[in-house]
DNA sequence: GGCTCCATGTAAAACGTTACATGATTTC
DNA sequence: GAAATCATGTAACGTTTTACATGGAGCC
């Protein structure tokens, strides 16, 4: 039983539906990749040894491909687990390689910077744009709040709203300082 | 020649100020440990190897502890790397461990999930709050701008500031909508 | 014919964390 | 006298990335 992330995000998304790891490997991209990513070659070990633990188990199906697909799902000890999981306090201080850029960008050379911001404010518009169009198609939420799996949904899309909404207009402010023309 | 980002943390640090291995390793909790952190066991070999690469140079000095001690500085070589590495694009997505957790609070206990968001609001609080003090013990800048560290660190803080206000409106919002009194 | 998607795995290499190892000086 | 700080390193372990390996179905 190893004590790493990745087996949460995995018991999170079998909370929800029952998948393959193949699938699982692509919401690891999408739309849970948003906050954790993983490749293909992590999942499956990762499967086996949660299997191996209780926390999931398998069925073997004859899926849309040409091979048997194995098709995952959360077992009561695994979403036990997985409830013990998120209510704990998770580590504070992220990595962010685009602010250690930011604290050195004084060394680089100052029209490639502005190049290089302006790329990033781009980025962040167009995510920001891909969340609220997600959220457009969620439609509102009932009002006496039910906390089911599609508010901790518009909850991740909102907090995304709003983190990519000050990056881009952080990045504008830093343009503006830099004396950038439009 | 390897190609990881602590080598930059590195470069970062000693392009302001000659350090040794040890101080290096402090930083990286803070204040550059706000946005990368390394352990000292990570910073001693990575110095060896920039240094076999001719980005770092050291010579060896009394320091004020009982042992000699290997002051390092930045080589021309070394800031050139720097340089150009500060104005590439950084890999956009982030892990986030904390979301992770919000996208199956579903499946946990409501009370403790309402816990667990004020204890994060209220890191979030403390957070702006260092933020603010260090931002006003700098001061303001030149106003035709100057860009050198003073203008980088401003920059980071900023972002910094920005985020944190943000973070803990966000868990404030879904405080309230999970109807926690105060 | 080549590319992408479906689908599963293993292996090697790189990277990061924690523990081991040592020892003087300063502060409580 | 105990704990923290200064100061440097190595070793073991865990995690992550990239490459290796295979192969059918459908699209351009």
């Amino acid at each position: 039983m190893s004590g790493s992330v990745l087996r949460y995000a995995l018991l999170g998304l079998l909370a929800r539906e029952e998948l393959t790891g193949y699938q699982l490997s692509r919401r690891l991209r999408n739309p849970v990749g948003y906050f954790w990513s993983a490749s293909h070659s992590q999942v499956y070990p990762e499967l086996a040894r949660l299997e191996a633990g209780g926390l999931v188990a398998h069925e073997v199906v004859a899926g849309p491909g040409p091979r048997d697909t194995k098709r995952y799902r959360l077992t009561a000890r695994g979403r036990d687990v997985l409830g013990a999981w998120v209510v704990t306090p998770a580590p504070y201080d992220e990595q962010d390689e685009f602010m250690l850029r930011i604290y050195s960008l004084w060394t680089g050379d100052p029209a490639a910077a502005v190049a290089m911001l302006r790329e990033r404010r781009q980025h962040h518009e167009e995510r920001l744009a891909e969340y609220e169009r997600i959220l457009a198609e969620i439609g509102p939420l009932p009002d006496p709040a039910v906390v089911d799996e599609t508010f901790c949904t518009v909850a991740t899309l909102r907090r995304g709203v709003s983190f990519e909404r000050h990056a881009r207009d952080w990045c504008q402010d830093l343009l503006d300082s830099l004396g950038a023309a439009h």
